[in-house]
Order: C-alpha cells, then sequence, then structure tokens
RNA sequence: GGCGCGGUAGUUCAGUUGGUUAGAACGCCGGCCUGUCACGCCGGAGGUCGUGGGUUCAAGUCCCAUCCGCGUCGCCA
C-alpha cells in the first residue's frame, strides 16, 4: 500500500540534517559519476532534491529504470560535501535506504526533453500535454491562472458581486459569432447551442433584481484562432452592474485590475486610476487602432493636404497618413522587411523616407517629397535622423495601414517602446450604426444591445432624419492594454421603446426584437434596471501578465489553430448508434 | 478562404551552384569515472529528407500538385 510522503522535494533544508524521510516524486535525471555513486534528482510540484545513491543494490535499482519514472525514496537528509547554491536545496540531499518504483516510464525516449518542452514542436507539446506540463516553466503558466483567477474572484467578492453560473446548453443566439449547436435527442431537429457569451442571462439577472452579478465564464465561439484567441472555448469575468453607468463599471475595473496585475504581473503597471478614454474616431485617429499599444510614443499624422498633388500616384485623391520617428538607425534591408511585413499584415503597401543627419530627403519616394522639402519638415517637424513612413488609401484603410506601420516602428525602433509596462486605456464611443460592406445598407456596427448616447431622444432625432445615424454613438468601451483589447462592454439599452426604435434604424421591427432576443425582450416589459457591464476575457489577462505572446501557453488544455485536441482526438467520429439517437444523418466526414 | 513562413535522426536545427557515404547539438544505448548538479571523457545505434508526380546522367536542393503545422488577414453581436 502506498505510504504518504513526510516532506515535498521543495522542503528539506539543513534544519532536517538527520532526520528520516520519505519522498516521492519524477525520476527527473540521473548523474553517474563513478562505479557506485550517482546523483538523482527527485521532482515534485513543488521543486527537486538530489537523492545520492552510492550503494550497489540502490545502484542497481536506479539503473533499471527510464527517466520519468515515479518512485519513492526513503532515507536520511545529510548535509552535502558540495553544496549547490541555486537551489533552495542545494545544501542538502537524501540517502536512501530504500527506493520503491511506484509508476514505471515504459519510454527510453520521450517525444522531448521535459525541462526544454518549451522549444518543442507545439503539434508534440499539445499532443503530449501531460509532459509538457512537467515542465516547472509551462507548469507555472498555470499556477500563475489558478492564482489570477482566485484573485479576481475575492476582488469582484469584495466589490459585493454574486457569482452566479448560467447555462451552458441553452439557444442559439441569432447575431454575433457562429454557434456551436447541440442536437436535441427529445426533441428531433431541434439544437442547444453553447453560450458565446452569458450576456442575455447576466441581462435577465438583472430584471430579476440582482444588484451586482459576475461569473468565471466559459464561452464558445466556433471562429478561427489568433495569436490571443483560442478557437472554441475561452473563459471571460463577466460582470453586470444594475442601476449602474459606464463611470461605475469603469471604477469597478479600475479597482480590481491594477493590483492584480501589479501582484501576479511580470511587468509594472503603468496607468494610474482613471485610465485614459479615447474616443473610438480619435483612436482610430491617433493610432490607427481601436486597441492602441500605448507603451509605443509615436503617433499618426495626417499628411493629406500636404502630400496632394506631390505627384507619387498612389497619394492621389487618397488619404495620407504619417508615422514619423525620431532617432532612426535602421538599414535599408531592415526598411524593405518592415514594408514588406506591414504589406503582409495590412493588405496594403507602406512607403517611407528619411530627413537624413545631413538635412537631405533621401530614400523610397524622397524624389516626390524633394521639391517640397521645407514644407514638408515644418509639418512634420522633421529633425535630422527622422524616418517618416508612409500609408494610402481610404480614410479607414490608411489609418489601419498606419496603425500596422506604427506597432512595427515601435517594436523595431529602440526608445520608442518601454515593452517593461502595463499601460491601460478605454475606448469609448463608439459608433452605434455603420454601413454594412455587403449589403450597402444601415447595420448595427458591435451588438445591439448597446444603449445608443442621448437615449430616446438621439434615436427619435435620427428617425425624423434630423440626425445621421452614422454619427450616433453607444455607450460601449473596450478596456485595452498594451494593444490587447481585454474586454468589452456597454451601457446596455433596458427600455424596450428604444429598443423598438433603435432597431427601426436598420430595418427591423418590434416583431424582430422580439423573435430575436424574446426572454430579454419580455423581461424589460417588466420594469427593468439600466443596468451596464463588462467582460474581461480571463485568457488574455494571463497572458499579457505571463508575458506570454502565445495563449496555448496559458490554457491548461489547449486546442491546436485548427481547433482540434490533438491530445484527446476532439472532434472524433462517434458511433451510428449516437448518430440516428439524435437523428442526424452525416452527409460528409472526413477520411480518418 | 487569401497571404507569409516552415516540414531533414527521438528532439531542435544546419545542409553552399543540383554532384562522393545527408551533418551538428541534445536525447538514447554501451564503456570509463567516488562529489556531480546543463557532470565529464570514449565509443555506438538511429534518416522513405511530409506525401505524390516531373525535369536531369544525378534531386534534401529545381518545377507542379497535395497534406500538415505556425503566424496574419477575413471572421470574432
Amino acid at each position: 500500500m502506498f505510504q504518504s510522503r513526510t516532506h515535498t522535494c521543495n522542503e528539506l533544508r539543513m534544519d532536517h540534517v538527520g532526520q528520516q524521510v520519505k519522498l516521492v516524486g519524477w525520476m527527473e535525471n540521473v548523474r553517474e559519476v563513478g562505479q557506485n555513486l550517482a546523483f538523482l534528482v527527485l521532482r515534485d510540484f513543488y521543486g527537486t532534491t538530489q537523492i545520492v545513491v552510492e550503494t550497489e543494490d540502490m545502484m542497481a535499482i536506479v539503473k533499471g529504470l527510464n527517466k520519468e519514472s515515479t518512485i519513492s525514496v526513503e532515507g536520511v537528509v545529510r548535509e552535502r560535501d558540495s553544496k549547490n547554491p541555486k537551489l533552495p536545496t542545494g545544501d542538502i540531499e537524501v540517502v536512501p535506504a530504500g527506493i520503491e518504483v511506484l509508476g514505471r516510464c515504459r519510454h527510453n525516449e520521450l517525444p522531448f526533453q521535459i525541462n526544454r518542452s518549451r522549444e518543442a514542436d507545439e503539434t508534440q507539446r499539445l499532443k503530449y500535454r501531460y509532459l509538457d506540463l512537467r515542465n516547472p516553466e509551462v507548469k507555472d503558466n498555470i499556477v500563475l491562472r489558478c492564482n489570477v483567477v482566485a484573485a479576481l474572484r475575492a476582488a469582484m467578492l469584495a466589490e459585493g458581486f454574486l457569482e452566479i453560473t448560467t447555462p451552458i446548453l441553452t439557444a442559439s443566439s441569432p447575431e454575433g459569432a457562429r454557434d456551436y449547436l447541440v442536437p436535441s435527442r427529445k426533441h428531433p431537429g431541434k439544437f442547444y447551442a453553447l453560450p458565446q457569451a452569458p450576456q442575455q442571462f447576466k441581462q435577465l439577472l438583472m430584471a430579476s433584481g440582482f444588484d451586482r452579478y459576475f461569473q468565471i465564464a466559459p464561452c464558445f465561439r466556433d471562429e478561427d484562432a489568433r495569436g490571443d484567441r483560442s478557437p472554441g472555448e475561452f473563459y471571460q469575468l463577466d460582470m453586470e452592474m444594475a442601476f449602474a453607468s459606464q463611470d461605475d463599471v469603469f471604477a469597478v475595473l479600475e479597482r480590481v485590475l491594477p493590483p492584480i496585475f501589479a501582484k501576479y504581473g511580470k511587468y509594472d503597471v503603468a496607468s494610474q486610476a482613471p485610465f485614459v478614454r479615447i474616443p473610438f474616431l480619435e483612436a482610430m485617429d491617433r493610432y490607427g487602432s481601436d486597441k492602441p499599444d500605448l507603451r509605443i510614443d509615436l503617433t499618426l499624422t495626417d499628411a493629406t493636404s500636404l502630400l496632394a498633388g506631390c505627384g507619387f500616384p498612389p497619394f492621389e485623391d487618397q488619404t495620407v497618413k504619417a508615422v514619423v520617428v525620431s532617432g532612426f538607425q535602421g538599414t535599408r534591408k531592415q526598411i524593405d522587411a518592415l514594408c514588406a511585413d506591414v504589406e503582409m499584415q495590412s493588405g496594403n503597401k507602406a512607403y517611407w523616407f528619411r530627413y537624413d543627419e545631413s538635412g537631405e530627403i533621401v530614400g523610397g519616394i524622397a524624389k516626390f517629397v524633394q521639391p517640397i522639402k521645407d514644407r514638408v519638415v515644418e509639418a512634420l517637424g522633421l529633425v535630422p535622423g527622422c524616418f517618416v513612413g508612409l500609408t494610402a488609401g481610404k480614410l479607414l484603410t490608411a489609418q489601419k495601414t498606419a496603425g500596422v506601420l506604427r506597432s512595427k516602428l515601435g517594436a523595431f525602433c529602440p526608445g520608442h517602446m518601454d515593452t517593461e509596462r502595463y499601460e491601460f486605456c478605454w475606448i469609448v464611443d463608439f459608433p452605434m450604426y455603420e454601413i454594412g460592406e455587403e449589403s450597402g445598407e444601415l447595420e448595427f456596427c458591435h451588438n445591439p444591445f448597446s444603449m445608443p448616447s442621448g437615449g430616446a431622444d438621439t434615436i427619435e432625432k435620427a428617425i425624423r432624419g434630423e440626425l445621421d445615424p452614422l454619427t450616433i454613438t453607444a455607450d460601449q468601451y473596450d478596456l485595452v492594454c498594451n494593444g490587447v483589447e481585454l474586454s468589452s462592454g456597454a451601457v446596455r439599452n433596458h427600455d424596450p421603446e428604444i429598443m423598438i426604435k433603435a432597431f427601426q434604424m436598420v430595418g427591423l421591427g418590434e416583431d424582430d426584437v422580439k423573435a430575436k432576443f424574446p426572454a430579454m425582450y419580455n423581461a424589460f416589459t417588466y420594469g427593468a434596471p439600466p443596468h451596464a457591464g463588462i467582460a474581461p476575457g480571463v485568457d488574455r489577462m494571463v497572458m499579457l501578465l505571463a508575458g506570454e505572446d502565445s495563449i496555448r501557453e496559458i490554457i491548461p488544455f489547449p486546442m491546436n489553430k485548427n481547433a482540434q485536441d490533438v491530445m484527446m482526438g476532439a472532434p472524433g467520429v462517434v458511433e451510428q448508434r449516437q448518430l440516428d439517437e439524435l437523428n442526424i444523418a452525416c452527409t460528409k466526414q472526413e477520411e480518418e
């Protein structure tokens, strides 16, 4: 029968010398240094301890084992002859009287070396995630995640929020991302959907009289992956407050997040509450992005009128945006690579010239700029040594491309980006409506649940034609940190009449509202509180705190980019009997 | 779905203009080593160069197709 350990592998110190102990763990390494002398590194969740093997019988046991086998070691703690100051347990070692094999590792070649798993091929890591997670560096991110979630929960409870779980099997939502559907056995031809977010439930909780709700909520969206977006499922710190304004929501997160970032983050928090608020249009204008990375000190300058008529064909009749970088040191080759990178990412070209140390316009499109040099130098505030990156196109295209250029330049040019910090900002005043690219008609820009700024008055004016609907903003906001969209939220539209009018703008009527969101619409007709909320992404937050670039590093069992779990083999084929029971006819199936 | 990068030993990678038997490091196996701690030293095994075609006297290398992975855009109320 298995007997418990007396200590962990990170516990023994000089104080324990002479004590009889029992340790358990994985045999990480064995260093043989003589006929009957070897040093075994025993690793458990907490750390490592050196076991010194110096007898023939112990040596025989160890030699018969592959690394990563689990063993238990009983013995006496002894002071080391040669200590290792790099290890917490480096002053001592355990002299075993007995070694028991608990779980033999049947493989003498592992898919990758445990302590170097981060360098291994990602598919291998995901397939053997249980080995990957034995690597302390990998494991630490999961521990961090647990600590962060616990801290978030504690902070939210302290703020008076109640944690309430909402259904995982629910109804498909007509708006938003692609749903994951679950066939119903009892109702042939009908489907549940996994929630994209607990949005409607949390608003219904507000209508139910709960004042402050939160949940570490799993969300499911069938959309393609990104570096900072896991496919399929992710977690949000979902929250909602009744009788609350935008400022109330901001204040909660400004109290909750900075201490957690300060305690668990890799870097310092540079932002003071209240975080800077940037209207959406200003963000696009200054940073070319609705999630600006404020660690970069560069901003966009409009050069449309300045360079109109300079003769450079791509600028003709287009909006031109410039990003000016002082003290530029890049080589021609690096500039070309940077521009190619921008084009690859944005799908649009970037142009450039330099104002060199001798005060000449050189390189790139210098030929076209040279004749109006004085005006350009003055308008862009150039000093010798400046690099000027340029983009052109329709307003939004020029902005977005320049935004990409800004990010690349910031990362490339020393002194223009301090990566060792967290910079928060709120993006506010999002447009309520936009002209759909496909339909060419007025559509909701983001979600239809948001309250139009100004409420009923604004919408009524727009309906009467006194106001351009494209100028209507929503009481909607994003929290951005280091160029990552951390969360999105809004003051909700809790008034059925305003809701109907908001839908009327996009050519939908009361029946459509009722049909799309029956529970919420009905609930709001019974007296609903004004309410607002937000949902910071837990995975992204942990990713920022850990300083990781890939979201997979902070998810215990991540799927790959193609939404497959290569370890478990999901998605997988199921038995015909199961399909029959669910009334599903599979018309298309991949060859296994 | 578009674009970019990649796929060579168990792992991470190198491989020049197409040219001898495809290399290195780590790991693995064997031997030596009584204080190692990324132990060291000596020796060894290990490869359908993602897959399928093609060009050529000759293909890891060039061409075409295809599969897979990562990044990015579309998408993500």
